[in-house]
DNA sequence: GCGCAAATTGACAGCGCTGTCACACCTGTC
DNA sequence: GACAGGTGTGACAGCGCTGTCAATTTGCGC
């Protein structure tokens, strides 16, 4: 039924070179001849010659295996990330495994410890706000366990950057090219990094318009719905409320719309509302949100093959990667 | 830094004993003294010791990892799902890989099975709608690969099962309840069981209303969003427009509803809207969206711990999961 | 043509665990 | 008291691969 599978040692028997030799050319060393590695893979082709990954991980010592870390509420995103962290491990021979943490246990660190330990991993993909856990951080350096990072709040290390704050400028730039002056904003989680730098860039879109900031129109959030509700009762509730609000992501914006809406506001003749990271939800609201697009698979693509190139002690960088606006009908010139 | 590691050989020689009695305490084995195994799980304590992943695949003759198949693009239902597989892993020291596929791929079953031979995978859970791919099935149970099924359409097998086709009949008894008489219905895909289930489930509900069934007003779709809309805008054209539209799942409703407000139709006095599923964006769009939840992550951990058993060689069964209705503002009384 | 370095290949010994089998010991039977 | 049948334990040989190191061949300068 399930045919033998063919094991190293038969590969070698029948190409008439050791089992070292075959070993070398599946692992793509150098020093083989030209004419022998050919030899070699013809007769791994022939006899549909797959390695044993644990035969491979015992005798090598690693474990040709990486985790990707998230702590995450938005499952699209976490998703999108994982897509393209399994993309670059197909391609690099690596496998992947998942695990959701939270991140303010306070025995997260030594979970995370146990879990590489344990299963030998080769390193870690981390996600916001993971990658910002300086006490993480620290320990995975103090053990060398390679780790690269998606958004990472630090310019430094291997991983994957976009520009959030310069996107933020641009999406409150945008507002205020509508005829927007009172622009309101809803911050994120204050343990991401990126709700500091929208923050920024909030802040910047402002000052490169000649806006005034005011602090009643900037509430705090969390970066859940429920949140953005919030904030949009207290916004809304102002003497002078807003005529746009900028929600650090989707799903507060969609709480704003949704507040609005409870308060019989029509979006966006009323009100104008964007988001940031193009979340499917985006687009399956009425009206649709204008928000800022993050190719997350790619960044998680970017990020995995940054840590094998850690791992294999290559040099490693924080790749920058672009971001775009996605003006939809939830955004409208002012009109009164 | 980095102390050493124990082995099985390190607790086997602290504890006075071979390493064999160490390996049967560590696999719950039969026929050990309790009080040699007290004294081994002592010493295993004593030494943080953790046997090595890839040792035991090797000896044993099996990975202790289980792949997760999805060809979903809800994202939201697949990380629900992939959480409870998670826990029901670690609760059984196994691991979990995840894999998409397109399932619809001429290629497919091929790329499936070198999955599992390649990677020595000891089982696999399946979610719709590749649980009901019956080339995949009849591979699977050829190789004798072990599988549990999340929601599959026969209702034989591993896995867990919810019965969609009475939730589905119970909403359309509810809209009815609110006095629609013209209820619509937009179908699911095609190759999922579950669009099946529910439109059986929308015909019950009818008849037991003692309303009739009329082709004019179940229209097909995909399951995705744009299907939605494009269904609504078929049936809101009708010389006699449907009062309530139920909706296959999550996102074809909210494709309902946004293309109602393009329409200037208000929600749920001009129209009552539903679906199946319970995203999050269910409750995250306005008004929110009446429908009905599953327990994804329940039924995750339920289906894995199944495919544990058939892996162990334990009697296994589809277990049933509880449904319920979500009633919430896209749904309201008829007035006219 | 010789010496030395680099290129190419192979022999061998494990990596850390488990399957198989053998052995010692115990219990109860007639 | 000899024997079958069970229980508890250990010796040993790998599982399929790679690291180390040694052996052999080749290339090249003078």
């Amino acid at each position: 039924m399930t045919p033998a599978r063919a094991r190293l040692e038969d590969v070698a028997r029948i190409a008439g070179v050791s089992p070292k030799t075959v070993s070398r050319v599946l692992n793509k060393e150098p020093n083989v001849l030209q004419e022998t590695r050919d030899k070699v893979l013809a007769t791994m082709e022939a006899l549909h010659y797959r390695p044993h990954p644990s035969a491979r991980s015992l005798a090598a010592n690693r474990s040709f295996l990486i985790a990707l870390l998230y702590d995450n509420a938005s499952p699209s995103y976490t998703m999108e990330v994982q897509s393209g962290v399994l993309d670059a491990c197909n391609a690099h021979q690596y496998s992947m495994m998942m695990q959701p943490f939270d991140s303010r246990a306070p025995e997260f660190v030594d979970q995370v410890q146990a879990l590489v330990t344990d299963r030998r991993l080769d390193g870690l993909v981390l996600t916001p706000p993971i990658a910002d856990h300086e006490k993480l951080l620290a320990r995975l350096r103090e053990l060398g366990t390679p780790f690269a990072s998606v958004a990472p709040r630090s310019q430094s290390g291997a991983g994957v950057f976009l520009d959030e704050r310069q996107a933020a400028c641009d999406m409150v730039k945008y507002l205020a090219s509508l005829g927007h002056k009172r622009i309101a904003h809803v911050i994120g989680h204050p343990d991401h990094g990126a709700a500091q730098w929208r923050l920024q860039g909030y802040r910047d879109g402002l000052a490169q318009c000649g806006l005034r900031y005011a602090a009643q129109l900037v509430v705090p959030g969390t970066f859940l719905f429920d949140s953005g509700v919030a904030a949009a009762r207290k916004l809304l509730a102002l003497k002078s409320p807003p005529t746009a609000v900028f929600a650090a992501n989707d799903d507060m914006a969609a709480g704003v719309m949704w507040a609005a809406s409870e308060l019989g506001l029509a979006i966006p003749r009323d009100l104008s509302v964007c988001g940031f990271d193009d979340t499917p939800m985006s687009r399956q609201i009425w009206p649709s949100l204008t928000t800022v697009h993050q190719p997350c698979q790619e960044m998680g693509r970017i990020a995995a093959s940054q840590l094998f190139r850690v791992v294999r002690g290559n040099s490693s960088e924080l790749v920058h990667t672009a971001y775009s606006l996605c003006l939809r009908g939830s955004t409208a010139a002012l009109v009164d």
